[in-house]
DNA sequence: GGCACGATTGAATCCATTG
DNA sequence: ACAATGGATTCAATCGTGC
């Protein structure tokens, strides 16, 4: 049986229309989240953050796919007999989320060398494109006491889209304009849940053994998804993903099978305060300027035909045609082909390599494109 | 047919008896590594490097934002037909290295995501035992040309013993004594090959696509192996296990297909002088201070989006969005970028221009980064 | 010689729009 | 559906050249 249980106190729930049905928003589903899964709308969810269970060969709580409990192992046949079972529950789970995808979404799960590999293999095999390993390095990781491996201070986390080729979101200038104006690497330094972040139930001891920093779902969801989109966390525990996607003005799906967990999470998102202004929320983004045909600059007769223009040396001279091509010898095209074709490379943006001869100056005709696209968004 | 080539000028070979007969030693095997293995005697070897190809599966070509083409790897040896053939093939080079490892000797295998997730799960189903995963994370990796994901700045290690329980060696002390004196970390911070290291042709083109840099092996064999232990590359390409096995007074045995790579891996590794001292072959300690992002403030909550930023002068008001991007009046960027665009500079320190009030009093933003340093500090 | 500046390069699964 | 094409996109480090 599954339950639905409203995110916040209040007990408001949105709702958004797919192509599979109704898809409730802000909510937890109480419950097996391949059984949940199975009865959430198809196509319906933007991302995808998930923290699956990866008690490999710790024994006592690995749950197949049909929730039968596997039994502790040690020796070999039952390590093989264990690693297929996490296979196919693995694959269940992937499978099942794959389906609730919209095409253009991706895919986040975290896990170590217990388990991402075969989570890895399995996400490849289902046909998601891999886009990037991530390596969470640990600020403060707990040391290696026995001092016979190094200090394990990072997990890895898969980032993929549905299938290969989709159009997914990744907010590239967001990223940068936040990270010294380079772009964001593959390593990311963030420190451990600790402190007054980390719930503590009544007796003061952990309320979740492995819940994850804020810190590091905020940065997934500000990498990829958009102020709006619904987050699916299909392993929610203590509702991490739910607490900053409310914080981020993003809608969140949770499936969790404990209730235990889900009461501490609902209490927790109920007290997460959203950002109000639109405007801090927004990705900053580079605002894609029109295309500008380079015939307009003739039409408009800031070149004439016959004019000639120059690479930097001047050691490139081709002439301007009437209908917008131009002429290096007797070959014509596009200010880009001819471009590519002077230098010998395979392409080249013509804006930002010909200049005019004005005053006995040499100008870069890119001057004609800020001018023209100025005189559109004047015009509206 | 498999021929033997000593590995120094002098052609000395040395060999090593061992349960399935004898092992020739700083020897370089011509030929494919799945059949050359299976002639070498069984559990003769105390430690593993392979570098497998990677099967990247590039698409189109990729220019740089200049237009000039990146130098790909396109090789044959990188070419598979699918899947299911690249995991055929390293389930068979994974056995076979597997029968010719002593009890307790250990594998590493370097990959990319492309490849990773295939050989942790093989080594996993074949019985290995996973002892750490370790990132190489590149000091100055090559970035994403087109902004359309991180920048994929490292690279993943699997330590793996050939079973579980064995009893294998690892350096604990000595590492840590080169770490200043705390425990070696599963996140390494090392440079590409590049430079002088880096084997060149007659031509000037880089010998090797995809060499390594002594420093990770360096590390590799200090951390896994002891003086005059015997190490085996099964993918030995242009020699860099066995040149930095022969300075730290360890055996090698390679395995390389292509008689090129043979010729420079032959003439290095006559080079190559033993060491004296372990340290000279450490990655150069990088003395500058740690980048702080400005998002880091944000995410950490040091700072609300909304927030006020100033000058000092209260002439300029700039707010701070989510994603750790600020806007002063509609125009969205960087606290560099805004704090130039505000004082109509070509460029500035955000960190050095921009204050907050606290209290009624004006603190620089550039007090975070001073916390923030101190925290993260030792995670380099 | 020393410094400034430009050119080059590294395991890469790297576009979007129009016709 | 595919094909053609406009034109947007990079960080750290090394090495060579010129003053």
């Amino acid at each position: 049986m599954l339950r639905m249980s409203p995110g916040s106190k209040k007990g408001e729930s949105r709702a958004a229309a797919s192509p599979g049905g109704i898809l409730p928003l802000d909510t937890i589903f109480e419950g097996d989240c391949i059984a949940a899964l199975a009865r959430l709308p198809a196509q319906s969810v933007d991302l995808v953050f998930a923290d699956p269970p990866y008690n490999l060969q710790l024994g006592g709580d690995l749950q197949r796919p049909d929730n039968s409990m596997v039994d502790a192992v040690d020796d070999d046949w039952d390590k093989f007999a264990s690693l297929r079972h996490y296979d196919d529950f693995t694959n269940a789970w992937l499978a099942a989320v794959k389906r609730v995808m919209k095409p253009d979404a991706t895919l986040w799960v975290i896990g170590s060398y217990h388990n991402i590999f075969r989570v890895g293999a399995s996400l490849q095999d289902l046909g998601f494109w891999i886009l990037n390993d991530i390596v969470w390095r640990k600020s403060n990781p707990m040391p290696n006491f026995r001092g016979k491996r190094f200090t394990n201070a990072h997990e890895t986390l898969i980032w993929a889209s549905r299938d290969q080729g989709s159009r997914y979101t990744f907010n590239y200038e967001a990223l940068k304009a936040g990270n010294e104006d380079v772009q964001m690497r593959s390593d990311w330094l963030i420190p451990l849940c600790t402190g007054a972040e980390r719930l503590k139930g009544d007796d003061g001891r952990k309320a979740h053994p492995t819940q994850k920093p804020e810190t590091l779902l905020a940065r997934i969801l500000l990498a990829a998804s958009r102020p709006g989109d619904v987050v699916l966390d299909p392993f929610f525990g203590s509702g991490t993903t739910g607490a900053v996607a409310k914080k981020l003005g993003r809608h969140f799906v949770g499936i969790e099978r404990d209730p235990d967990y889900i009461a501490y999470a609902r209490e927790r998102i109920a007290l997460a305060e959203p950002v109000d202004d639109a405007a801090m929320l927004a990705p900053a983004e580079k605002r894609s300027e029109p295309r500008i045909p380079f015939a307009t600059v003739i039409e408009r007769q800031l070149l004439q035909p016959g004019a000639i223009l120059t690479d930097t040396n001047g050691r490139h001279e081709a002439r301007v045609r009437v209908d917008g091509s131009i002429m290096l010898g007797d070959i014509v095209g596009s200010i880009h082909k001819i471009g590519a074709l002077a230098q010998g490379l395979p392409a080249c943006n013509g804006w930002t390599f010909w200049h005019y001869r004005e005053d006995g100056k040499l100008r870069l005709i890119d001057e004609f494109r800020t001018v023209l696209r100025k005189e559109l968004a004047a015009a509206g």
